[in-house]
DNA sequence: ACCGTATGCCAACGCGTGTTGACATCGCAA
DNA sequence: TTGCGATGTCAACACGCGTTGGCATACGGT
């Protein structure tokens, strides 16, 4: 609600467009710290004074680059059985071709505002779909951070941590393997919890 | 085999031991980069210069103060079907007392060195305990890697990024979630892979 | 053709960093 | 007591960082 203007070409929109995929790709190798201002500019072929008058600061700079949607999908489509499975394809593709959620999750080691942009990603956008399966509304928060939890592990060990096994597996097989577990944590119930 | 000194106590062994209780927390809390060797060196009650005689440089001390030994216990002492309680329960109770594995998760998104660290410990640690249950040898590196997914997933999300719902999570519950899904990758198979 | 503005480059500032070497002090052995 | 290495302090260096302001140029409306 702070700016009406519609589309309002600017004739600098290509080198906006160009220092963001720039930071985008540095926060992602390297982390906030370690990607700097003059790197970013550098690869973006622009003065490092570029960036600070179209985005104000390095923090500027990142939250405009860590802007993320996780697109969940219309999980109502989804044959209930199928839910962990659908997920887990979803965030591996969603992965794969954009490096925003890499660039976020090295940055939440070091800036503060990028765990919260994580905590908020996987709070809400998480939880209103979790909450849509019928499932009491009490675990639902808690089901949200257990799946956020085995998704975020997978892609810290497949994309930061880089272990092997994980990086060799091919998607269709973490799919099988962790599909599964997914599926527990959205309509399942903890061990122990008596009869149903 | 570089040194045969068995026990040589130093006089200043209780500045250096200062110096590496101070470096962990400071790692811990604000990862590789920011944790400056001044405020260790303040944490610690002394001269930034002797953190580098008796490290050699940032990256010495940080190699020192991220020593880390996961402490798997004799599993096969474990009835088979509780296996994964007894890891999500073993893995709580070590990290509650201990910053260094959140130093070392910290560390990894700045530190290459950090990385290879945690990619070593659960490669190796972790493998030869799962090694030991008599599943086919050809999946033990998938297996570990999956267990690694979903812890590492539960510190990163418990004790960096700090989502709401796990951090609130008592660790009973914790176990009765995640519990069965370690025992599925220990122990099970993947989903759609035929009869038994 | 003109002029205001947007776009871009350059040089520099202040700061905090890891790291170094010179100097003081302590504690123990001879 | 005398010496000597271990321990600790202090000031400074060189470097890279985010950030700033001034200046050249190109564009687009009139």
């Amino acid at each position: 609600m702070t700016e009406a203007v519609p589309a309002r070409p600017r004739r600098s929109d290509a080198t906006r467009a160009a220092i963001l995929r720039a930071a985008r790709a540095r926060f992602a190798a390297d982390g906030y710290d370690r990607a700097t201002i003059r790197a970013i500019a550098a690869d973006a072929r622009i003065d490092p004074s570029m960036v600070m008058r179209y985005y104000g600061s390095k923090e500027g700079l990142f939250a405009a680059a860590a802007e993320f949607d996780l697109r969940l999908p219309d999980l109502t489509q989804v044959p209930p059985d199928r839910l962990g499975e659908a997920l887990v394809r979803h965030f591996l593709n969603r992965w794969e071709g954009d490096e925003t959620l890499a660039a976020l999750l090295r940055a939440a080691s070091a800036n503060p505002g990028a765990a919260e942009r994580i905590r908020h990603i996987f709070t809400d956008q998480l939880s209103t779909a979790v909450a849509t399966f019928g499932t009491d509304p009490a675990t639902t928060g808690r089901r949200a951070g257990l799946v956020a939890s085995q998704i975020l592990g997978l892609a810290l060990t497949r994309y930061i941590v880089r272990l092997p096994p994980v990086v060799a597996m091919p998607p269709a097989e973490v799919v099988a393997w962790v599909g599964p577990t997914i599926q527990r944590y959205l309509t399942g119930r903890p061990e122990g919890e008596g009869p149903c």
